[in-house]
DNA sequence: AAGACATAATGGCTTACCTCA
DNA sequence: CATGAGGTAAGCCATTATGTC
């Protein structure tokens, strides 16, 4: 049994990567909300769209490869990503990260004493570093620096913006990027982490972007982090966690949801119980009443429920059965934003009882619109 | 000041893909 | 050409750590 739900719109999930086509559809998106729908099971694999750009970008974990294979790798980076080639525009939201401190002018000093990671407001650093002219090649080597390693890392950073090497290639710039995250690493037997707080207008930019699509290519990934003067890292971490938290809700709503269901259920095993005894009694009290005819009661082999033939069965059926009809639609009708509420319908991927014939209290033709021949 | 909560960040694991012998 | 090993990168998950209320 697989329950397919879906937080937020289920659709997107299975979009193409539209947020660099048309930032624009953005604006008439609908509010990220709870939807539960078949398709929302399948989770859409960036892999596919990945795969393409896999080789675009690493901003972690591979920490302990070693420089042969690194380098080779950066190769095929650098012809695969560029990241200047594409006029990637995010306009969701206006590109304000500024600095609460930029008078303050790119202190490298302070980095260079080796103890700037107190007081230093880890939001800031990129907007100070990035310079205009080569922002666009440098963003990823820029915005590598982990915050929790702003030592190190910004003395990466300085020795790449002090040099003369402005024209470092990218590979340069992915291994300065690793090494950057190699020095995270190292830094953390030192002090502790510093924990970065997102702006409003980087968590909403994140969060709209979020609702285009949950997962990010490289390419998408570097063009967030540019757009929000974050590292790619971060944008890669943020998106990471908005999935988790998107998932923690989904499994929420998934087990109210099945809470209903159980409810729902066991209120019809009750009310079937006690009209098997009530059958019973009946049939004890007078044993002819409820001997049918065989050829009254027939399944619909298309639909398992049992049309009547007998007026009078039908009539009786209807008085016994009436509860549970109420009961399925009291329960779509408050469920129900798309459809699938009905806790026996198939487009919630539940099929809950649905290997037994049901009884419903309508005539066939009523509830069920094709036509029987026999 | 302490605790609860939200969330950024980390490390381990899995999976898919690529390269090469 | 097919195949298995090794490497790499990305995602998920559990967890930690930190900032905020």
């Amino acid at each position: 049994m697989e329950l397919g739900l879906s937080l937020g719109d289920a659709a997107t999930a299975s979009k193409p990567f539209g947020f660099m086509e048309k930032s624009t559809k953005l604006t008439n998106k609908a509010s990220l909300g709870f939807c539960m729908g078949l398709s929302i099971g399948q989770n859409h694999t960036p892999r596919e769209d990945e795969d393409k750009e896999k080789h675009g970008n690493n901003d972690h974990k591979s920490d302990n490869t070693n420089t042969t294979t690194t380098a080779e790798a950066n190769k095929r980076k650098s012809l695969t990503v560029d990241t200047t080639d594409s006029p990637i525009q995010l306009d969701l939201l206006p590109n304000t990260p500024v600095p609460r401190n930029r008078n303050s002018s790119p202190t490298y000093v302070v980095y260079d004493n080796g103890n700037m990671s107190r007081g230093f407001d880890v939001n800031r650093f990129p907007a100070v570093m990035v310079h205009e002219d080569q922002a666009d090649q440098d963003v990823a080597a820029l915005s590598s620096s982990p915050p929790n390693s702003a030592t190190s890392s910004f003395q990466m950073d300085f020795c790449m913006y002090s040099s003369k090497g402005r024209s470092e290639s990218h590979n340069e710039a992915d291994q300065a990027e690793r090494a950057s995250s190699r020095a995270s690493d190292e830094d953390e037997n030192g002090s502790a982490r510093k924990k970065l707080r997102l702006s409003k207008d980087q968590s909403a930019f994140l969060e709209e972007s979020f609702k285009e699509h949950n997962t990010l290519t490289p390419k998408q990934k570097l063009a967030l982090a540019k757009e929000l003067n974050l590292r790619p890292r971060q944008v890669e971490v943020w998106f990471q966690n908005r999935r988790a938290r998107t998932k923690l809700k989904q499994t929420e709503v998934d087990c109210e949801y099945l809470k209903r269901c159980c409810e729902t259920l066991t209120e019809e095993n009750r009310r079937l119980h006690k009209e098997l005894q009530e059958l019973r009694a009946l049939k004890t009290s007078n044993p002819f009443y409820m001997q049918l005819p065989a050829t009254t009661l027939t399944m619909c082999p298309s639909c398992e429920r049992v049309a009547t033939t007998s007026t009078s069965t039908a009539a009786a059926t209807t008085t016994t059965a009436t509860p549970t009809a109420t009961a399925a639609t009291t329960t779509t009708t408050t469920n129900n934003q798309n459809n699938t509420a009905d806790p026996t319908s198939k487009t919630t991927g539940l099929s809950l009882g649905s290997t037994r014939p049901r009884f419903y209290p309508f005539s066939h033709t009523q509830t069920h619109p094709h036509q029987h021949t026999a």
